[in-house]
Order: structure tokens, then C-alpha cells, then sequence
DNA sequence: TATGAATGAGTCAATATGACACAATAGTAA
DNA sequence: TTACTATTGTGTCATATTGACTCATTCATA
């Protein structure tokens, strides 16, 4: 029996029998940790660019999919609820010097033709999840997959800086309309946890009173018992999301002004 | 010298050197007439489906100049600002059947490895014409160019119904923190004017002291003078875009809640 | 000059927002 | 037990926004 090929070779060689030429999908999977916002990035065996989990889509696979499965796959997280955001289409998106090094590493004959040395349009998807829930692991393409600050990210391949700053500006208009924090926080939660979220993303402060009105006047949540935490204060109380009222503010939005 | 081909058959010959696989933009072109909200449809020579002005990406082109170039090729509706919504990935979005046909009218050999018969990704972009300002023409492929009231739409080739449906969904989304109109009116237009197109936008009657109100507090209109339209009533004022102002709110967005 | 239609401007109650205040805890220290 | 502190639930209050109206004005026509 023949030896296992290595998959980088063999996805050079194959790739393109399996994946639609010219498309990828990137993922922006943000994640909490003491209150402050980061970005899962992933870095390749054989660079030292950091990037983001994306990948190819199947030639039969729905996009939707396609980012999923990419997401699984590269950073062994599963069951996330990805929301597409914007498709990215500048010409000259990649630069191809690293990948033919890889071919010549690789021994890997190619041409110009190469499937991946093609112009791609990315699909670009965003999530959140919550940091102490998920236990990312790097895909063997890679030898890391870590949380970076957003304030504080290495350097990038390509315009994945720009993808990632643009997730971020479409979450904070979407905030306005669609509630946020489903997978982000334990089953059960206090108020200020949830304000947290809000202030972190916005990354502004908010009034606690305000807050707590606001969000309460969306009867998305459901208030459960106290939760004693050990501290010296008032023990507040914990809430939970509604789940029917959660998805369907989610698909029909918070309310608008026109 | 050779005798000119059929752009057809060029096209289906020679269109893979020219154009990414795998990818395609759709553009939806909303219009107004008689307070009706349009679309503009284009209806192939060979087939008697209707569908959105769409077509390719070129090797080397930015996807927005893409729908650009596309939209002035196929309707000659040029110098019209373009806003990117959805990309739509089903798998089998194409149906090859008709185009089968054509390979063989035009006697164009072919293999299921054709660059026009593979899967299709899109990349939906929607813009708001004045229905009066502009002047579709058919391009050569295509023996008509339409507009189509929204509820009586014809049979549409592939998703475009849900592309179309979705656009307009994003569209009434984007009303409440994008300003509309620059494009859709003239220089000067009345507070009337600019009333119906949100009405026609958002299918329902609003109030006409308290949009005025609203929409005056944006900011972004300058007040010129009175229009006698030889009606037996009260001359409106007339209204126009600050456009320093109106460009900025389309960026900078109208201001929010959180 | 009277009339009808549409407009600019205003009213007013209901609601939402932003900035605070304050009493009620839960633990800790005395 | 009792003070003390940090944090929470709730309330207040001025201000802004919204939705549903009214009303006088003004234009062309009869």
C-alpha cells in the first residue's frame, strides 16, 4: 500500500478537483477574554504571516457550508452560527511569492494555470463565541491557532487586517437590530456580563441603569434565580436568553425607526 | 479579413481567458414610476426567462468595478453607485439546460469541464435609479430591457427572484441608518418627492409633517426656493442634498442606539 | 372673491433616552 | 452584633423623539 501523501502536496496536486477555482471564504471568529475583544488567527508551518481560518468551497457545498466546514477544520471548532458579512474582490488579493515556494519545497510541478495561483474573491464570514468555551486547535497546515488583541494584531497576509476591521464595523451596526451574546455566554448570565459583551464590542462605556432597561425592553430574556458570587455587594440577579424570542429578533430584527 | 464572429459564440469559446471562473455579480436596479417600486430585467434572445443584469469578473478587475462594467454593458446605465449586499452560493444554482441548447445552435463544442458549466457563486448589488433619468438598452445578447413592478414579477431564470427579494430586504434595512435619494431625484425635488420613495421603499404610508420632521433633523438638506407647479394649492419648498453632508451620513451612517 | 387642495408649522400626549440618586443587599472587619 | 464597602435593583427627572393630530396659509381656478 502506498504512503500516505503529505495533504499540502496533495491538495497542490488535487485541490482542484475538489474546490471551486476563485472563491474562498474567510472567517472572523471573535472571542471574549477579560473584556477585551479578540480574533482567532491561525499561522502556517511554513510562514511567519498570521491569517485567518479560511479556505476553499467544495464545488457541490453551499457557502454557507463551505465556511463552516473550513471553520471545523482548521480550528477544530463546530457549531458555531457564522454570519456572512461582505465579499471581498480587489484583483490582486494574493500574493503568490510564498505559495511557490511552497511548490518548489514541495517538488510540486505547476504553471501559471495553477488553480491556486489564481486571482480569488473571499467570501467573508464573522462569528462570536465565547473564549473559555472553545478550545481551538491548529489544522496540520499550521502550527498555531491563538487569540490576538485587536489592538494588537501581527502581522497579516494579504488584506486580511481589512477583512477583520470590516467584520467588526458591520457586528456594531448589526448590534442596532439583532441581539448579540446567544453563544457568547454560560446558559446563565448576570446583567452585567451581558453589558460587558456590548461595551467591549462597542468598546465605549455604557450607563448600567440604561443598559439594563434597554435590553430587558426587548423581552428576549428570561429572569432566573440570584446568583451569589462571594463578593462583598448585592448579589445580582442571573438571566437567561429567551431561545424563541432570541431567533426571532434575530431574523425579524429589534425594531425599527421608519 | 475574417468575418466578425457571433459575440455569443466568442464569448462561449474565448470567455475563459477573459473572466474568473466561478464567479458572477447580479446586479439589482431598483426604479421609480408612478410611485412604483421597479426592477430592471433583461430578457435573453434564446430563452424566455427574465433575468438581473449580471455577468462575469474580469481576471484583473475589482468585483465593484465588475457590477459596474457589467450593468453599462448590458443596459447602458452607467455612472450609477452600486452597494454590495449578499453573495449567493447555492450549489446548483445554474440550470444548464438552456445553455446546452446553445452550445449546440451554435455548433460550440463543448465538455461538462466548460468553464459555463460549472457551479456559480454571486455577488448581489443593488442600486436606486431615477426611472425617468435613465434609458435602458438590451445588449446584444438580450432583446429586451425592462422594468418590472415588483409584485407582478415575470418567471426568472435561477434565484434571481430570492436575490432580488433579498436586496430589497437589505435595502429597507439600510434606510435607517443610510440617507436615500441622491441619485433617485432630481437637483431640486419637494419634501413630497423624497416622501413617496421612502413610502414606495418601505410599502407603507408615513406621515407627512413627521417625515419632514425626521428627515430634516438629519441634516442633510438644504432648502431652496419655493416650486409653483401651477397646482391650485400651496407652493412646496424645494429641496436639495447638501452633498458634502448626504456623502458623509452614506459613511459615517445617521447615527445610533447603542 | 370664494373655493378646494396641499403645504408649513405647531400642539400634545406617549415613549425613549441619558444622567443620576438611593435604598437594598452580601460579604468582611470590628 | 454592628459598622463598612462594593455592587446591585430600582426610581427619578429633565430632555429628546415619536406618532397622531390641528390649523392657518397659499396657490390656482371657478
Amino acid at each position: 500500500m502506498k504512503q500516505k501523501e503529505n495533504p499540502l502536496k496533495d491538495f497542490l496536486l488535487k485541490g482542484h478537483l475538489r474546490y471551486m477555482p476563485g472563491v474562498s471564504v474567510d472567517n472572523v471568529i471573535f472571542g471574549f477574554h477579560e473584556n477585551q475583544l479578540k480574533v482567532l488567527l491561525l499561522q502556517a508551518n511554513t510562514g511567519k504571516f498570521w491569517m485567518l481560518p479560511g479556505g476553499f468551497v467544495q464545488k457541490n457545498e453551499h457557502i454557507d457550508e463551505a465556511a463552516a466546514r473550513v471553520l471545523q477544520t482548521r480550528t477544530g471548532l463546530d457549531n458555531i452560527f457564522l454570519q456572512q458579512f461582505h465579499t471581498f474582490g480587489q484583483p490582486r488579493r494574493s500574493s503568490n511569492k510564498a505559495l511557490i515556494e511552497t511548490f518548489h519545497s514541495l517538488e510540486v510541478p505547476y504553471d501559471h494555470d495553477h488553480w491556486l495561483l489564481q486571482r480569488f474573491v473571499s467570501i467573508g464570514y464573522y462569528a462570536l463565541v465565547e473564549y473559555e468555551k472553545v478550545h481551538p486547535q491548529p489544522d496540520e497546515l499550521s502550527r498555531a491557532c491563538t487569540w490576538h488583541d485587536l489592538d494588537k494584531l501581527p502581522s497579516l497576509l494579504l488584506d486580511h487586517k481589512e477583512i477583520i476591521m470590516k467584520a467588526l464595523e458591520e457586528l456594531r451596526l448589526r448590534l442596532n437590530y439583532q441581539p448579540v451574546g446567544y453563544n457568547l455566554l454560560p446558559e446563565q448570565f448576570t446583567m452585567k456580563n451581558l453589558q460587558s459583551i456590548y461595551e467591549t464590542l462597542l468598546d465605549r462605556e455604557l450607563d448600567r441603569a440604561n443598559f439594563s432597561r434597554k435590553i430587558l425592553s426587548f423581552g428576549i430574556l428570561d429572569r432566573k434565580r440570584k446568583h451569589f458570587t462571594g463578593g462583598a455587594h448585592k448579589a445580582p440577579f442571573l438571566y437567561s436568553f429567551n431561545q424563541k424570542k432570541y431567533f426571532r429578533a434575530l431574523e425579524k430584527g429589534l425594531g425599527r425607526d421608519f
